[in-house]
DNA sequence: GCAAAAGTGTTAGGTTTACACCCATGC
DNA sequence: GCATGGGTGTAAACCTAACACTTTTGC
C-alpha cells in the first residue's frame, strides 16, 4: 500500500488503507451528468478519487480532489457513505487490467473508501485528468459505462443519497446556473427523481414556496417561445428546506 | 497506534487509524435512551466503539461491537457518517485523563472513526462493559453527561440522521417491542422529533396508513385506562416507507 | 371519588392532483 | 405556416390542523 506520496520534493505521509471517491454531478441539456476518468492506455473508466494525507481532514482531502479535477474552489460536497467490505472488488482482475499503470504490489491490502458527492455548475467546470488517467470527461448518467472497482455501487449509493437530500439540501442552488428557467429546474427534479412532473403543478408549488424570484428577462436565442428566467431567493430557499423540506415525491 | 489485538492466543491484525463508534438507541418509559460506557476508575463516559479487524467488513465490525455490548445478534444498524478531522479532540487532555487505563503512546496518530447508530428493543438488552470500562448503562437522551473525545458531536449527528430516517426507515419496528400501544408509538415519534403531536391526528394517520393492526388485547397492570395493543403490519409498513415515507414533520 | 391517562369526531383550510389549450419563436 | 416547447387555471379529492370532552382504571 502507498503510505507516502511525493509532491515536488516533499514526501507526504498518507493515512494507510484509506481512500476517497467522488461522484461529481452536473446538470446540462436536461440530463444529469457525472465526471469520470479514463485510465491511461485503457478504455476503462472510474470515479475520481484520491488518498488521505495525515495532515488533512477527510473534507479537506475531498476538496483537494475536487479542485484538482474541476478547477473549482467552492463546491457543494457531502460525505454520503463509507465503503468497507474486505474484498470490495476482484483484486486479481484489476491488477491484470491496470498492471501497466500501477504496480500490482499496491493492492496487497484492502482499502476503505469514503464516498463524497459533489454538485457543480456544469458550465464552470474544466475537467482535468490525474496522473493515472488520460481523460476526464462528463458522461450522461443514463449511459455511464461499466465502472472499475466497486464504483458502480458507489454511484448507486450517491444517487440514492442525492434523491433523499433533494428535499432538504439546496441542490438546485448548486446544480443550476445562477439564472435558470422554470423548465430547467423542473427537468433537474425529473432527472434526479427519475419521474415526470406536471409543469403546472410544479410551477405553482415552487412559486408558492417563494424560493425563486422571476427576473425581468427571458432566455434569448433558444428555439420556440422564450422562457422567463428565475433566480433563487437563497435565504428563503434555505428556510423552506430547514422547516421541513420541499417534496416532489 | 494499536495494530494488533489478542483474542485468546491469537493475534488479530487491525486496520490502522480506523475505529468505529456506535450510538445505540433504545426507547423506554416514554424517552429515548442511549447506551454509554464508563471508563475504568473514572467518572468519564463515552460511546461504545471498537477497532476494525483486517478480515472483517465495517458492518461486521459494528455487528461485533453491538453484540459485545448488548448481547444481541440481530440489530438494526445504519452507518451514518465518518468522522475524520485531523485533531478530533484534545489529545493531551485525554491522555492525562485516561493514562491509567490506556498507554498514552496509543495516541500518537490520528484516528478516523466510522459512526453507526443502532436501534434495539430496550427490554431485550443486557448491557455489558468492555475491557476498558467498568460500567455499561442506559442514559436518558435528555441528561447524557459530557462525553469523552468528540462523542458529543457524534451523538448529535446520529440523532440528526435518526430524525431524517424516521420517515423512511422502519424505526418503530426496531425501537418498539413487538406489541405496543398507540401512545407508546406516538411518544416514540415525539421523543425522536423533539415535539408534541396531537394524539387524535396521530392515530388517524397511523391507522389510515395501515402500517399497524389492532390486537384483541389491552395492556394490563397499568395505572388508569388500559390501552389497546397494536403490532406492525411489517409488509405494509415497509411498502409505505418505500413509496415516499410517512411524515410527521 | 379523584387523579391520570386513553380514546375518540368534526370542521375549515390548505394542498395535491388531474387535466388541455393557446402563445411565442425559429426555421 | 408549422413544429416545438413555454406558459397558464380550475375543480375535485384528499390531507392536515385545530380543537375538548368522555371513559376507564388504580389508588
Amino acid at each position: 500500500m502507498i503510505e507516502k506520496v511525493s509532491v515536488g520534493s516533499e514526501d507526504i505521509e498518507l493515512v494507510p488503507q484509506l481512500t476517497l471517491d467522488c461522484v461529481i454531478f452536473g446538470f446540462h441539456d436536461n440530463v444529469l451528468k457525472i465526471l469520470l476518468l479514463k485510465w491511461k492506455g485503457t478504455d476503462l473508466w472510474s470515479l475520481p478519487g484520491g488518498v488521505i494525507r495525515q495532515n488533512e481532514s477527510l473534507d479537506e482531502a475531498a476538496i483537494r480532489v475536487l479542485k484538482e479535477r474541476t478547477g473549482m474552489d467552492k463546491i457543494f460536497l457531502r460525505q454520503f457513505y463509507t465503503f468497507g467490505k474486505v474484498q470490495r472488488y476482484d483484486t486479481n482482475d484489476i491488477q491484470k487490467q491496470l498492471a501497466h499503470v500501477i504496480d500490482p504490489k499496491l493492492w496487497y491490502q484492502r482499502a476503505i473508501s469514503i464516498g463524497y458527492y459533489a454538485l457543480v455548475d456544469y458550465e464552470e467546470v474544466f475537467p482535468n485528468p490525474d496522473h493515472l488517467s488520460d481523460e476526464c470527461a462528463w458522461w450522461d448518467l443514463s449511459d455511464v459505462p461499466q465502472l472499475l472497482f466497486d464504483h458502480g455501487e458507489i454511484l448507486e449509493k450517491a444517487l440514492h443519497a442525492l434523491r433523499l437530500e433533494l428535499s432538504f439540501q439546496p441542490i438546485g442552488l448548486n446544480l443550476l446556473p445562477e439564472k435558470f428557467t422554470m423548465p430547467d429546474m423542473m427537468r433537474m427534479y425529473e432527472a434526479i427523481l427519475g419521474k415526470k412532473i406536471d409543469p403546472r403543478n410544479f410551477q405553482k408549488k415552487i412559486l408558492n414556496s417563494g424560493i425563486v424570484v422571476k427576473l425581468k428577462e427571458v432566455k434569448k436565442g433558444v428555439a420556440h417561445k422564450s422562457p422567463f428566467l428565475y433566480k433563487f431567493e437563497e435565504k428563503r430557499y434555505k428556510e423552506v428546506l430547514k422547516e421541513g423540506g420541499l417534496f416532489f415525491i
